[in-house]
DNA sequence: CGCCCGATGTGCT
DNA sequence: GCACATCGGGCGT
């Protein structure tokens, strides 16, 4: 069993937690299972001036939490359908959130098989959305403390990813976002193939 | 493979 | 009303 992630990491520069994710482990349990995969794709939002974060339109009741403490999931529905996880960063009060984008599948592949019916298994897992729907992540884990094992949702350390394998780009799907904010390096993608860059 | 588009519901104007 | 941190199927290349 490794070990999970205490406060501390999430509560820094959402940019370091961002790069610094890839390779950890996040861990789903259902019904005494574990379903878990390494972080392969992660972006960062940060603060109110940064016009693609929920927070740039002040604190509602859906934003709250990226507003509260660090180390808790920011969970939201969009788009009539999907689910997005975010681990909330920095000190209480500071809107900042990591996007998770896409792990590599270890544990409990029959569960997520189950919940992606028909789909490659190369896919079950590379998107946002996707993910979310592969371990059952939805609303009723938004605002769950990510530092302890309670809620069936944390993350577990794992090697850094080394600088040769990871890639900074602009952010997905934030088209409507006006510069500079469209185009700042806040995503963060492991190299293909993950299974090399991960040394799994 | 890439582009296009419909699905589908909630939050905020 | 309308935008939206997406996905997957359909069709053209």
């Amino acid at each position: 069993m490794s070990k999970l992630l205490t406060r501390g990491f999430y509560d820094r520069e959402v940019l370091d937690v961002a790069r610094e994710v890839l390779g950890k482990r996040l861990v789903r349990v259902v019904d005494g299972k574990r379903i878990s995969g390494i972080i392969t794709e992660a972006e960062a939002y940060r603060h109110v001036e940064d016009l693609a974060c929920h927070a740039s339109k002040g604190k509602t009741p859906r934003t709250t939490v990226m507003f509260g403490a660090p180390g808790r999931a920011y969970v939201y529905f969009t788009y009539g359908m999907h689910w997005m996880l975010n681990l909330v960063c920095e000190a209480d009060g500071i809107p900042a959130a990591v996007l998770i984008r896409a792990i590599y599948p270890l544990e409990g592949l029959d569960f997520i098989e189950a919940n992606r019916p028909g789909v490659k298994s190369k896919l079950w897992c590379n998107g946002p959305a996707k993910l979310t729907r592969a371990l059952q992540v939805s609303g009723e884990l938004n605002g769950c403390d990510l530092t302890t094992r309670a809620a069936g949702l944390f993350l577990e350390d794992g090697p850094l990813v080394d600088e040769a394998q990871v890639r900074a780009t602009p952010r997905i799907g934030i088209d409507y976002t006006p510069e500079p904010w469209l185009s700042k390096p806040w995503r963060f993608v492991v190299s293909n193939p993950p299974e090399a860059a991960l040394h799994l």
